[in-house]
RNA sequence: GACCCCAUCGUCUAUCGGUUAGGACUCCAGAUUUUCAUUCUGGCAAGAGGGGUUCAAUUCCCCUUGGGGUCGCCA
């Protein structure tokens, strides 16, 4: 058996949609899984929706993730180019055989002609599609409105009374009648061939074994199998996910909300996160582990165990996932993948010391990265007390409790978390009086609100200084 | 409309003929916590319907229903 070769090969739309995400991690995953070869490859064939500088948006997204290609846009591995843009003459070479060998013939049909032959299947008990008549030209005609230089296209000329059976690696036996199938357009008239043609030569020529791609490619496989076979080429295996579905069920798509991975990168979801949840998708490891990482899924991944229905995308559960990754991942990796949140909320985080304490006391409370400061803000945000609340605060009782704070705190500098626990602790005992008494007048004055972090961290996190001024700021 | 694919809690899913149908998210209750969050414990909640096959069907087959996909000179 030949070594694995996969291939993901998005369109240059601007952004990775969470659907190709899912499609590539599969790729990646098998690939490495049967130590094969994992190719991008670039479908940049419609001139018409070209997006600036989405390629490397691209390319830089898979690398944040960590999905790493083997053969692609800068990673010759031999196959190349790997712009479809690029390889222009290969398919037009391959369109021309294909005619020559009676499977695809030369279209004049203009837009307008094609539009009203749709219209007019509509309400027919048929599948629409062309009727075919530019297939009955004479040779002759061809050649004169050829040379007249009329614009045209290449289409495939589809067998009649056939039937393309194939065997799909999750779906198993799927057979399609081949006079369902339209004589679809192989090269457009401006010479760039569309996703068909190009797919299957590229596929060939790529040597890829295993083609991995969504469902919505399931019934355009049977144009496929008859463009590599008309070509005498043996097709590769096929592979089609599940959709990806937004919450009404349908296919994932922009207008029901952020279907951009880059969008959930930049709102504070953690890679890990995004990589596990999307993997469980349609696709789960044995036992009930839910939380594992990339190579873990390398490890256990096998297309046997990736669901047939579409899934349903729903955000809440990621949210969860979230948030047990930012609690349990390294402190500093946390500290740092939230940096940006806190530069952008003008906090002063050159205390690094004191950073890591309010990173490490704030990722509890939240289950996506950049809410994290709404939490923080207490940490370097002075406390704007209620006037509802001065009067509890200048209190005797209350003063009686920032006092006796002040007075301890003032002994010393630097004060470990179990010495201020200690404190807190001694504290309550010493003045006598009541918790709600005791720790009420602390939070006030502290954050301006009646509930907060305990207060051992809370002081350990402030430092002294800052305690002590924030509790001098409400005292007579 | 035609064709193709699919069908277990609200959601993601386990089960590859015999289970009290399991786990996770959400939600609810309790415990821990001065409070909040975290964490822990418990609870609510599912085999679309109808026929077969079988000693036995969620599981295999068929039909119905439901959902989705495709039907572009887009991928």
């Amino acid at each position: 058996m030949s070594k694995i070769r996969v291939r993901f090969a998005p369109s240059p739309t601007g952004y990775l949609h969470l659907g190709s995400l899912r499609t590539a991690l599969y790729d990646y995953v098998y690939a490495r899984k049967m130590g094969g070869t994992f190719v991008l490859r670039i479908e940049d064939t419609d001139q018409t929706r070209l997006v600036e500088d989405s390629v490397d948006n691209l390319i830089t997204s898979l690398a944040t993730l960590g999905i790493d290609y083997d053969e692609g846009p800068h990673k010759d591995g031999g196959f190349g180019p790997y712009f479809q843009s690029q390889r222009l003459p290969l398919y037009m070479k391959h369109a021309l055989e294909l005619i020559e060998k009676g499977h695809a013939y030369h279209c004049f049909c203009s837009k307008e002609t094609l539009d009203q032959m749709r219209e007019e299947q509509v309400g027919t008990h048929n599948n629409m599609k062309y009727d075919g008549r530019c297939s009955r030209l004479s040779k002759d005609e061809v050649t004169a409105r050829l040379l007249n230089g009329e614009p045209h296209v290449i289409r495939m000329k589809v067998p009649k009374h056939q039937s393309f059976v194939f065997d799909d690696i999750i779906r198993g036996r799927v057979d399609i009648e081949s006079d369902l199938i339209d004589d679809q357009v192989i090269i457009k008239s401006d010479g760039f061939p569309t996703y068909h043609l190009a797919a299957v030569v590229d596929d060939h020529y790529m040597e890829i074994t295993d083609v991995i791609r969504g469902e919505e490619w399931l019934s355009s496989t049977p144009k496929h199998i008859f463009l590599h076979e008309s070509l005498g080429w043996t097709p590769p295996h096929w592979v089609h996910l599940p959709l990806l579905l937004g919450t009404d069920r349908s296919k994932m798509s922009k207008r029901q909300g952020d279907v951009a991975v880059e969008s959930y990168l930049s709102k504070g979801y953690l890679k890990e996160a995004i990589i596990n949840f999307v993997a469980l998708l349609g696709w789960h490891p044995a036992g009930d582990k839910e939380i594992f990482s990339l190579e873990e899924m390398i490890s256990e991944f096998d297309f046997a165990h990736v669901n047939k229905a579409g899934a349903i995308f729903d955000v809440t559960k990621l949210d969860w996932m979230n948030g047990q990754y930012i609690r349990s991942l390294p402190l500093e990796y946390i500290a740092d993948c939230s940096r940006t949140y806190f530069l952008e909320a003008g906090f002063d985080i050159s205390d690094h010391g004191k950073y890591l304490k309010v990173v490490d006391k704030s990722r509890n409370y939240v289950s996506i990265l950049s809410l994290i400061t709404d939490y923080a803000a207490k940490f370097y945000i002075f406390p704007k007390i209620k006037e509802t609340d001065k009067d509890f605060l200048t209190s005797a009782s209350s003063q009686k409790v920032l006092s006796y704070f002040c007075d301890r705190l003032r002994i010393k500098y630097n004060w470990t978390k179990d010495e201020l626990a200690e404190l807190v602790s001694k504290g309550i005992e010493e003045l006598e009086i009541k918790g709600k008494q005791y720790y009420q007048p602390l939070n006030l004055a502290l954050w301006g609100e009646t509930s907060g972090p305990d207060i051992p961290t809370a002081l350990d996190i402030l430092g002294t200084e800052e305690t002590i001024k924030r509790f001098q700021a409400i005292m007579k």
